[in-house]
DNA sequence: CAATGTGAATTATTTCACAGCC
DNA sequence: GGCTGTGAAATAATTCACATTG
């Protein structure tokens, strides 16, 4: 019928990791309210999200929860397996190696690679690193669909185009740059520094104004806070 | 005079990296076009979010970089230092110890913590690794108001209370669980596993639909592809 | 004349509120 | 009676298009 909207896309991790918690607790059946309040979203949100997937909730009952996981597991893709390549295995580019939460989302690392001679040969957690060189050669066996950049970002544009290049279709970018991609290819950016830098703003916005809104009491009357002084 | 929206907000540390980019080319002057090209952006947005900063730019002219660099610095909080502790040092938080990026933006990292005996006492990044039973006493004689969660999923919201009741009004959580905290406190959710899925959801409906749309051409009529199956 | 700044139009997202079903 | 599903309303974000200015 109709796409769903990328924030619902967005979303739909967090509902599935919720729903993984209620079930290791035994619980069955769930309901918007409930879910809402666990992953930290409006009960109206949540149905409108849900109703995008088909996802049969019974009316005055709610979701089952096994039924709703295996649906939003299946949009999400997680049902077939996708090989993932990780590109640059400098600090955080080791830490992504390691990470346990590829295998229980249906994603299998099939290569990294660096460029230094000294971390190429050597093995991180459980997999030899390679020289780039072997990028396209790897891609093309392992039909990886999906690439992490963590490079120095000097390197990330060159690196993604190599990766699309070789057939790459999602790419998610940790280095801190933004990369252009060609139509038809997706990409994650995710930056620590500008996370932060996020986080700075609001802050100075709590050092510049008064007070920060109290729970829920006076409107706090138009506080004359430019962006800029 | 009004507040900058959100979606603006997140956008200003990617013009800040790009107008770096230019200054250290030497460019002076930019345009809303030249700019908007580099951060993927269309140009009008540029020229909206750069008008809710008061941006002089001159029409006819362009915008002067380092200028503009100045004042999204500044409306970012960069002005300021602001004090920043890590609590989890594992692999991610190893990685994020040793990150570069902190003090060119104003960031002092001031705290290190983790409850592993074999690691408190452990050098990391120039840091020592304290145990988490002195985060309340470091986090007030530092006066650090930004902290970064990188625990395990199990260990997020307990850390995360702690750290909010010891003051700290904005949150980086790297760990896999949404954490819920009180009004006036600035979380931002940064998942691996969520950002792989997302890709994993757009590289599903490339194999379920026929082509990613052509360039441009005929808009692909009514293709079928219902969320669910 | 080139390029900004910005109201107006458009499009997307969220919230409301209630009919419909269990 | 409780809780979902969903049109309709409200809000937010983006894009358009053009008057304005150096």
């Amino acid at each position: 019928m109709r796409a769903l909207p990328p924030t619902t896309v967005a979303r739909l991790p967090g509902y599935l990791r919720s729903l993984g918690g209620l079930a290791s607790e035994g619980v069955t059946t769930t309901s918007s309210d409930q879910l809402a309040e666990l992953v930290g979203a409006s009960p109206a949100q949540l149905r409108k999200d849900l109703s995008y997937l088909g996802a049969g909730g019974r009316r005055g009952v709610g979701y089952e929860v096994d039924h709703l996981r295996r649906q939003i597991a299946q949009a999400l893709g997680m049902a077939e397996e996708r090989q993932v390549v990780i590109v640059g295995i400098g600090n955080l580019g080791h830490a992504l190696a390691t990470y346990s939460g590829f295998a229980d989302r249906g994603f299998v690392l099939v290569g990294l690679f660096d460029t230094h001679r000294d971390l190429v040969g050597t093995t991180v957690g459980g997999h030899e690193v390679q020289h780039v060189d072997h990028l396209e050669r790897v891609i093309e066996e392992t039909e990886a669909s999906i690439a992490v950049v963590a490079t120095p970002g000097s390197a990330a544009q060159a690196t993604t185009d190599r990766l699309v290049a070789a057939g790459i279709t999602g790419i998610l970018n940790f280095a801190p740059r933004t990369v252009r991609v060609p139509d038809g290819v997706d990409v994650r950016e995710v930056d620590l520094g500008s996370e932060l830098q996020i986080l700075g703003f609001h802050a100075r916005q709590r050092s510049v104004a008064p007070a920060p809104a109290p729970a829920d009491g006076a409107p706090v009357a138009a506080s004359p806070v430019a962006a800029a002084d």
